[in-house]
DNA sequence: ACAAAAGTGTTGAGAGTACACCCATGC
DNA sequence: GCATGGGTGTACTCTCAACACTTTTGT
């Protein structure tokens, strides 16, 4: 290392991104950018992820995050809006960036760094792409997940710990269902996706008293048994409530 | 969106990152991708962060976060570790990736996207790169920051803001300080980055109960007054505690 | 003996958790 | 009137937050 020194700075007169004045960035190596997009869904009392199946090699066949390349022109969330309205035909949706992957041999073609991000969206607000020509897409439940291409398993296990760890201290929970819902159906969102029960009592207080949703007045008429009160999201509500502190 | 089908089935095929046989990827226009490193440190009672000075156009003259770019055959991980030892000379840090940045026109010259992580060094471990020819480092309290090349200033709040935020709720706050250390220089640490007094018992309670340290058994000489206990770090310890739940 | 920093316990308030029954509606 | 899901309250426990004095050392 400090050996290294004087060659270092030399060599590596980009190292703090200055290039030379009349430098030609577009003759140097550069990676691909591609955004996945790890579209999760609620679709029949399961936690589903939007997959589609790759039609060339590599991993022809197998199954694989939605993505595809950045756009010169557009942002990184702008591209994963593009990818998400693509497969989906969804605008108004949850979406965050979730972690960037980058190790040089996770594409066998060329180097290719992927900006993940994942949304949440409502079963209803989905926008079949059926008989299209488009590649395959599919819904998978997390418990029964294909192969997947690329690291597209290490990536749909980090959105999935993120999505679970996001719901214990955040209010995300709504972007999985309708505008409208019931507490009944709140919680289920909840429990499928914690993988566990909850208590009625304790979680409608808890929710209640966080002061997110608002009553619509409406009551749910369709359903067996006592019609449910329907809740909104307050817009105006603070999504991300101040957790308390672990250290110190 | 539903006009727009057939032709952006089309057109996008490589929208789920599939490019036909024989594609030559490197004929597309491509972003630059650079890894900049958020450096943290307490130096003089103070939480820093090390800038460098730009020698070139744009910004020349402006300070901004040390940064490079990715080479080709290192992962995003290595390129940060890279950077953060030719800046500082240190090479057994905690490291964190934070957030990928990727605005079109966030660099003036070309399309650039920047995979920001932060470091927690100990300031007594820090090589010097005094007389150095490299660019100009130096350290800024992040009370009083220079004006700031491309979207460093940005950057620098995500970074100090996420600092916090984790510091609340794991353990990292010992990656600021040498390996061993007193529970006043620890606690002084967690109100320097929080910019806020904590109560030292509750503070010496809530650290020991979570059996992170370790007492070396040593006794601090040189202060005045009572010498205080030494601790270490429990390398098995498990540094993230789980939160308490929020929700539900 | 005094200055300076280290170390130590208790109490009251608020939040979390566990738990069982009545209510409104459709058939 | 009964089946079905909706809605409600209370007691115990635990964690948090506030607060002041004694101990150990060097000079």
């Amino acid at each position: 290392m400090l050996l290294g020194t004087f060659s270092l700075t030399m060599s590596d007169k980009n190292a703090t991104n200055d290039w030379p004045a009349g430098y030609d960035a577009s003759k140097y190596d550069r990676p691909s950018v591609t955004v996945d997009v790890v579209i999760f869904s609620l679709i029949e009392e399961d936690l589903k992820v939007l997959l589609v199946q790759r039609k060339n090699s590599p991993f022809a066949g197998m199954w694989a995050i939605p993505g595809g390349f950045v756009h010169i022109d557009e942002s990184l969330e702008e591209a994963a809006l593009r990818e998400l309205a693509e497969e989906t035909g969804v605008t108004d949706v949850y979406i965050e960036q979730l972690y960037t992957f980058g190790d040089p041999d996770r594409d066998p073609r060329t180097r290719v760094i992927t900006v993940a991000y994942f949304a949440l969206v409502s079963s209803d607000t989905i926008w079949h792409q059926a008989g299209s020509d488009a590649e395959a897409a599919e819904w998978f439940s997390m418990k029964d997940l294909p192969p997947l291409a690329f690291d597209h398993a290490k990536i749909l296990e980090y959105a999935l710990t993120r999505l679970r760890y996001k719901l214990e201290y955040t209010a995300v929970g709504f972007q999985l269902l309708p505008d409208e819902f019931t507490l009944s159906e709140l919680q289920q969102a909840y429990e499928i996706v914690l993988g566990e029960e909850l208590d009625k009592r304790n979680f409608r207080r808890k929710i209640l008293s966080s002061e997110i949703l608002e009553e619509t007045g409406k009551k749910k008429k369709e359903a067996e048994g006592r019609p449910a009160m329907i809740y909104r999201y307050r817009t105006d509500a603070v999504a991300e409530v101040k957790t308390r502190r672990l250290f110190p």
